[in-house]
DNA sequence: TTTTTTAATGAATCATTGTTCAATAATACG
DNA sequence: CGTATTATTGAACAATGATTCATTAAAAAA
């Protein structure tokens, strides 16, 4: 037999990532992300189905490891509503200052994969969305939020300021400094501009 | 001579603007659009050069429309810069209740676009950017917004949150009332969470 | 060392689809 | 009418790039 050398899967993932981040996914080719790979174009397809799969596999392990996190923050029973937001926030930067590809990947290529619910991608995003509205909700019964507003409207809105606050970010080449993104931004969730 | 009958640019920008929403940009054929206007493959050539100019064209407009209107905002003297934003919002959601496809190619495409700076759409998305500062600018100089905010990263959440707000409105086939959304919208940017 | 098994290769294939263009149709004009 | 001019057509073309697969290389087993 013939063991398998280096972590192959792993260099696909990661020159996707960036060849993905620097032309977007339509413009990239597989004998691109093969050569950054350093492996032939086609052992990039002993490793995943089609080039959908890479894309996918990016933003099923994105999504489960924010996922992840979420679920543990709101778990916690010693913490009040509005600092979890805080905590949930923290993370989602924390992720990508990493990789800042991959906030680049994030904030340009999911639409992709939603809107015809390929794989578990929109599984888990939802499954995300639920985790943050427990929050939302949580602070609305202890009075400690505004009960006035639309949970399922405040979470989107919330995710897309995210997104594109992160995107300012990753257009910027990162010249603006991350923790001054996140301040601003938990900062506005809380009180908005009056 | 022989006149052009009918208006076979509107047609293709109409058809174009549906099935862009439908399955995206990328999944389109030239050959499905000209089949939804009515007209032969060939003769979408006679009015676009190639297919990224058509939505190129879309977004011109779209952001030429959305611009004009907050310039003549901006100029008013007899609104207060919280009002100003209120409008702004209203109309943004105005321009789409006519043509929810619009919605759909308007959350799911510009970024084709905005990267490479094909075209002036970026551009115009700038200008609008720039203009919409002026009003957070005004509204901190009258003290009637927080000082504490960074403007550039307050405008950039701000049309993350509105466009991430809008796509849920088209996601849910429309079953959500925009009014509903607008409402929502124009609070949290005011008051947030708390 | 020889054999077996699996990993890896990358040129050739195949499918897709944007774009072109020679042919045709419709209208205006004399 | 007949002719000129322009609009329209849609099949053919060309380019692109994802995917396949016959071949080769490497490691394990005998």
């Amino acid at each position: 037999m013939r063991k398998r050398e280096g972590n192959k899967e792993k260099a696909i993932l990661d020159a996707s990532i960036k060849i993905f981040a620097q032309h977007g996914y339509h413009r990239t080719k597989i004998s691109s992300i093969a050569e950054h790979a350093g492996i032939a174009t086609g052992s990039v397809y002993l490793y995943f189905k089609n080039k959908e799969a890479i894309l996918l596999t990016i933003f099923e392990r994105l999504w489960v490891g924010l996922t992840d996190n979420l679920r543990s923050t709101v778990k916690q029973t010693d913490i009040d509503p509005a600092k979890k937001l805080d905590l949930v926030i923290d993370h989602f930067f924390d992720l990508f200052i990493t990789n800042p590809s991959l906030a680049t990947v994030f904030v340009n290529e999911q639409h992709h994969l939603i809107k015809d619910k390929r794989g578990n991608v929109a599984k888990h995003y939802n499954d995300f969305l639920d985790l943050a509205e427990e929050i939302i909700r949580e602070g609305v019964q202890k009075k400690v939020f505004n009960p006035e507003i639309d949970i399922k409207l405040f979470r989107q809105f919330i995710t897309g300021g995210l997104r594109s606050a992160l995107r300012l970010w990753s257009q910027q080449s990162h010249s603006l400094p991350l923790q001054r993104v996140r301040q601003n931004v938990k900062f506005f969730i809380k009180h908005g501009l009056l």
